[in-house]
DNA sequence: GAGCACTGC
């Protein structure tokens, strides 16, 4: 047989993507001219009424081409497989493996960037096996791990992998390792492909890739398939030496798609005007606009109200609902619920409707075309900061927002921008590692003795992010003058935590406030924010705080909330601690959070031989000493026009509006990030005395050893 | 005096 190297391969009965053309017409200003039909395959016929789940995994698109699959996984050491949302590739793949017995007597780990998906699939993929979750099928997330020793496929994140690999350095219990969602190229997944090509090349003993020429040496080979949507496949193939690209058909009702005949700066304007062509014209249906961040979304949810109540009385009304990451949960519950009898449900949102979660019933898609991105701006030594700005989307967003139209039957998309402007978008986001800080990652690189100048990524970091991140390293003392880790670095890279955090913590222990470093710093890595900020509550919000406030600020303001909180808890119980949180306008779910982090970064301190009970009292100079010796870098001195100067680094920054700190003039500060918005804002501010500061930057280094 | 997409250990 002719090798046919870096070709598509249909394995299902459709033609591969690269020949799908996304037409769309024009659409003049907003009245509807053409429309044009997104050319998609299977006609959606939904799901078959009554099946048992057997019957069910016969009709998935993919289960067509299972033994050519099957096949092509057996011949390949490095698979590529396409498929797009439908075609139930993350589900079928690792049972495929598994049941032809590819994976022999080793483990079938599926990566995962979120947690819901991993324990979700399990559990689907448990049932399917007719097993409960844990025992053949599993899954491990933080937090939670439902496995055995019988487990031979397990659902991971991304980020549960790397931890592992810490451990055990050859992943040596797979057998196959899946990558999935692999387009998303966020930090984990590319740390990983990066690191998995080294551990094949060793446990594979390679010897150039050709097939059938396998070494006798071959004891434990490790199998790889990567699984991502159409746009990136042939980058993926090219780093694995050209490895075999498999297609499979997705499964997703026609979306009709709109572009506008002009270009639309007023988007918010123009959302407010498609949306009521829609609600006077179009056939009932749930709508969804996309927008790039909570102001624009308030901005809007006004004048949409303001625009229906002018409507003729018989019209049908309009039901908004907001969705954004900070808006409270049972706020955010609320979309889930069906409109009121007669009314049109229209919901605004980020994309954390893109891909992080699913709303029933939606017919219409408004496409602003717009999202806000955090980027890493680095400059000299450890100064850099973040930005957060609106820019204009890929087309692979574009395309994902257009299929949350089709997903129980026809839809059709409005899209606010030209179709040159589509055109000339982005194919996909610039991947994670080139845009984000990079101290973790690399400390954790350090810990696999990887070499950074040889370890082949899919997109190489810039010199000059590697060389921040090292400065950084550095200087919280992870690793000494020759760039070697240091005993400090290792036990920091073994704490859950970003590197400043961890120096935190572990400096707690020379200051004898471990208690109330790691009160603090499991509230400042849980993922939601801790304050409630919408702008209608944002007076009430500020005042709750001032009860809480400490003078020297927000690290120390965060600790008496903590403290207040399990208090509440120890005499209200769960539901007066909840209640307490919605009086106060703190997001419980952060404080949950830190309770979880709380108690994984004790076990972790144990280990470490840390005794993480000891506690300063009410003395607030260890806590911040200890902070300070993690945030060396992030310091800063006031200047006489009342603005702070950077300790190193070239900016002048300000507290940002929502600091206990704000207006306060005081001497020298340490703030946990920079933002750049409208100014450079420091947030997440405490006050330091500046002799502190001059001498810790020395001690970092010198008890590093 | 002004405002913040989304994840992960």
């Amino acid at each position: 047989m002719k090798k046919r190297r870096h070709s598509w391969v249909d394995v299902g009965d459709d033609e591969p993507p690269r020949k799908r053309k996304y037409k769309s017409s024009r659409l003049d200003s907003h009245p509807i001219k053409k429309k044009v039909k997104r050319p998609d395959s299977a006609e959606g016929s939904g799901k078959p009424k009554t099946s048992s789940i057997q019957e069910q995994r016969n009709q998935l698109p993919i289960a067509h081409g299972k033994d050519a699959l099957v096949r092509e996984l057996q011949e390949n050491d490095v698979t590529v497989l396409v498929g797009e949302t439908g075609s139930g590739k993350t589900t079928q793949v690792p049972q495929y493996i598994l049941e032809s017995g590819i994976s022999g007597r080793g483990m079938i780990a599926v990566t995962q960037p979120r947690k819901v998906a991993a324990t979700s699939l399990a559990t689907r993929v448990a049932q399917e096996q007719n097993v409960s979750v844990g025992g053949l099928v599993g899954y491990s997330v933080r937090f939670d791990e439902a496995s055995s020793q019988n487990t031979r496929i397990k659902y991971v994140t991304d980020g549960m992998l790397i931890r592992e690999l810490l451990s055990d350095p050859l992943l040596s219990r797979y057998s196959v390792v899946v990558i999935d969602e692999a387009h998303e190229r966020t930090l984990r997944t590319d740390l990983l492909l990066a690191n998995l090509k080294t551990i094949q090349k060793t446990r594979n003993s390679y010897t150039g890739g050709k097939k059938g020429k396998e070494p006798a040496s071959k004891q434990n080979p490790l199998k790889i398939v990567v699984m991502s949507a159409t746009l990136d496949a042939d980058k993926f193939s090219r780093f694995f030496g050209n490895a075999k690209i498999l297609y499979v058909q997705g499964r997703q009702h026609p979306v009709t798609v709109y572009h506008t005949a002009n270009s639309q700066p007023d988007y918010v304007d123009a959302a407010l005007r498609t949306f009521f062509q829609i609600h006077t014209d179009q056939p009932p249906g749930d709508v969804l606009i996309f927008l790039p961040g909570q102001e624009d979304i308030e901005n809007l949810d006004k004048s949409i109200k303001l625009y229906a109540d002018r409507l003729p009385k018989d019209a049908p009304g309009v039901a908004v609902y907001p969705m954004y990451a900070a808006l409270p949960a049972h706020k955010q519950a609320a979309i889930f619920s069906s409109a009121p009898q007669g009314m049109r449900k229209c919901i605004l949102a980020t994309n954390i409707a893109e891909t992080s979660i699913t709303i029933p019933g939606i017919k219409y898609v408004i496409d602003t075309g717009k999202c806000k991105e955090k980027r890493y701006i680095s400059r000299d030594t450890g100064s850099g900061f973040d930005t957060l700005l609106t820019k204009d989307i890929t087309q692979s967003s574009a395309m994902q927002r257009t299929g949350r139209a089709g997903r129980e039957g026809p839809g059709f998309c409005f899209r606010l921008y030209t179709e040159e402007a589509f055109s000339a978008m982005p194919l996909s986001a610039e991947p994670e590692i080139l845009r984000c800080t990079l101290t973790s990652s690399i400390l954790q690189l350090k810990c696999l003795n990887q070499d950074l100048e040889t370890l082949d990524f899919m997109d190489k970091p810039d010199t000059e992010s590697v060389g921040s991140a090292l400065a950084t390293l550095y200087l919280l003392g992870a690793i000494d003058d020759t760039k070697a880790l240091t005993k400090l670095g290792r036990d920091m890279a073994f704490l859950p935590l970003e590197p400043p955090l961890a120096r935190a913590l572990m400096a707690s222990v020379e200051f004898a406030c471990t208690l109330e470093v790691l009160n603090i710093v499991s509230v400042l890595s849980a993922s939601s924010k801790l304050f409630i900020d919408t702008t209608e509550s944002r007076e009430t919000a500020a005042e709750a705080r001032r009860k809480f406030r400490h003078p020297s600020g927000d690290h120390l303001t965060v600790l008496n909330i903590v403290k207040s909180y399990e208090e509440m808890h120890k005499s209200q119980g769960k539901s007066g601690r909840k209640e307490w949180c919605k009086k106060q306008l703190l997001n419980e779910r952060c404080l949950l959070e830190a309770v979880d982090i709380k108690k994984q970064l004790s076990t972790s301190c144990e280990r470490l031989g840390i005794d993480w009970k000891v506690s300063c009292g009410e003395a607030e100079y260890p806590i911040l000493k200890s902070l300070l010796r993690g945030l060396v870098h992030q310091a800063a001195f006031l200047q006489p026009d009342g603005s702070y100067k950077q300790i190193m680094g070239p900016s002048t920054v300000k507290i940002h509006p929502g600091s206990s700190l704000c207006d306060k003039k005081v001497p020298a500060i340490i703030y946990d990030e920079l933002v750049y918005t409208t100014h450079i804002y420091a947030r997440g501010v405490s006050s330091v005395p500046r002799s502190f500061i001059a001498e810790v930057s020395v001690l970092n280094r010198r008890r590093s050893g």
